[in-house]
RNA sequence: GCUUCUUUAGCUCAGCUGGUUAGAGCAUCUGACUGUUAAUCAGAGGGUCCAAGGUUCGAGUCCUUGAAGAAGCGCCA
């Protein structure tokens, strides 16, 4: 007999006889299993005559055991589903001590989110991180699903680089010298020339400048893989260990750039809406029972599914970062002196304004463009003011950042300039600067942070929880 | 890295100005119950009060240092 499963088995016509194996999450009156194998949210009641069965079985039915189960689908009686599974055979797969299980996450009662990262192992047995997890999936697939549509080609781009003018944050050091003995040179600084690659390596912080190759060539590529950041940042945004798309368009500028940030950000998100309908509908429920015990001050706004919705019906928010000032001097916050951080053109924002921007201001998701050219990178091309670049953030309620992106310089010798001004050597990046000899285009991208759109897609506030083994400073347990 | 807060039973927490034998709810176990849905009822077991020093006749409680975690900030995605 071929096992069902339970997400197909609950759609399924009553009075068959099917075959189910899952996980037993509760066992109530020594009569109703609820079971769960992973396929959905939903459990399968299995109903359990324990007078027809052997103490044997019956007493090894416990919480967290694994059971395979044959019997007669029929209407429920109860009022908490519409079919159940009357047990004819039940076979234990695999037992699970009481006494243990009351010692871990499984045990049938409320946790603590800190708790659960604790037992990162056994938390994609709870309803919360089985729902994330498959919206994690379903995002994976609807982004390469979208740029497939739209004839991307999805580059890998390498994961271990030589090259250290990513610019993007610390790195981490890839490197097989030993390092109680390491090499030294006449010099008594590190002999790389010895190390596997002959050179300095590290983990890559963006697949950016490689997918610009791609670009400028095959017109319209993308990456979307892990990104490693040694930035001792202690947030519920920051990840060691992230993943990250990056698209790069040839033939393109800033306002292609932008469109492309939406129309793509707007058909993920519908996606999500279309396709993960009962486990947003279990987060939005989680979410409101949770926001209802909060002051009124820290509640969202809009319900989850409400703010997807809002942001798929809705444009964002174009402003330049001289109009985003502009607003932010303007603003009652400004002139009760309540903002910590200063607000004159040529600082970077801080988390404070851009949360006012996008929170308090236009309370929707924003893109401010044509920054300083001081506080972005050497990459992004200068425009014509001789002040700013054609740089972009696009900024998520309750996220912040969760897209950087900009046109890059394309002309020779303005990058060989910027170059100059950033201290990288032109030795270092000369195959970036081939691109620029050689039939040089406009062209443009941007980054999206993967985890941070699992986050805004999920709701939950901590980053650390929408990755399945979080990497942070000081943890890389599991 | 900085600031603030937290650390007491398997979990979530209470424990007042320092004072006998450290409590509750849930979970677990035992018993009752053949239609439960956070089942219910009765009972039982379960503690190095984060660690190391210190003050005191006496420390879960006060002080110092450290560790771990959370929130916010900086860096960013």
């Amino acid at each position: 007999m071929k096992r069902i499963k339970i997400k197909d088995a609950l759609q399924a016509t009553p009075n068959q006889e099917i075959l189910v194996k899952g996980w037993v999450k509760s066992y109530r009156s020594k009569q109703f299993v609820a079971l769960n194998d992973g396929s959905c949210l939903s459990n399968m009641q299995v109903v359990v005559d324990f007078e027809k069965f052997d103490a044997d079985i019956v007493n090894n039915i416990t919480v967290g055991s694994a059971i395979s189960v044959i019997g007669q689908l029929v209407t429920s009686q109860g009022a908490g589903q519409a079919v159940e599974v009357q047990a004819t055979t039940v076979e234990i797969l695999g037992t699970a001590n009481p006494d243990e299980i009351a010692k871990t996450i499984l045990q049938p009662k409320r946790h603590s989110m800190e708790l659960l990262r604790e037992q990162a192992h056994l938390r994609f047995r709870t309803q919360v991180f089985s729902a994330v997890f498959r919206i994690r999936h379903a995002m994976s697939f609807a982004i390469h699903k979208y740029f497939n549509e739209n004839g991307f080609v999805y580059l890998h781009t390498p994961i271990i680089t030589g090259s250290d003018a990513e610019g993007a944050g610390e790195m981490f050091r890839v490197t097989t010298l030993p390092l109680n003995d390491v090499p030294k040179d006449e010099d008594g600084n590190v002999d790389v020339k010895q190390d596997f690659f002959g050179k300095e390596t590290n983990l890559t912080v963006s697949g950016q400048l490689e997918a610009e190759l791609g670009a400028t060539a095959l017109g319209q590529v993308y990456t979307f893989g892990p990104t490693f950041r040694a930035e001792n940042s202690n947030t519920s945004r920051h990840l060691a260990e992230f993943w990250m798309v990056e698209p790069e368009i040839a033939f393109a500028d800033l306002n292609d750039d932008m469109d492309l940030s939406e129309e793509f950000m707007s058909y993920v998100i519908q996606y999500a809406l279309d396709n993960c309908k009962e486990d947003l509908e279990f987060l939005h429920q989680r979410e409101m029972k949770l926001d209802s015990q909060k002051p009124k001050t820290e509640r969202n706004e809009l319900p989850l599914i409400e703010r997807l919705k809002f942001v798929v019906e809705n444009d964002f928010e174009r402003i330049t970062y001289t109009e985003a000032i502009d607003i932010l001097q303007r603003s009652k916050p400004y002139k009760k002196k309540k903002f910590k951080f200063p607000v004159d053109w040529g600082v970077d924002l801080a988390s404070e304004h851009e949360r006012f921007l996008v929170e308090k201001h236009f309370k929707k998701p924003v893109i401010i463009y044509n920054y300083p050219k001081g506080i972005k990178a050497f990459y992004m091309r200068n425009n014509d003011d001789g002040k700013t670049v054609a740089a972009m953030d696009v900024l998520f309620p309750g996220i912040g950042e969760i897209i950087g992106g900009s046109q890059r310089e394309e002309r020779y010798e303005e990058l060989l300039k910027k170059c100059k001004d950033f201290d990288i050597p032109e030795e270092h990046v000369w195959w970036y600067l081939d691109t620029r000899k050689f039939g040089t285009v406009p062209h443009a991208g941007f980054g999206l942070g993967f985890e941070r759109l699992i986050m805004f897609v999920t709701g939950m506030a901590n980053i650390k929880d929408v990755i399945p083994f979080p990497r942070t400073p000081n943890n890389a347990e599991f």
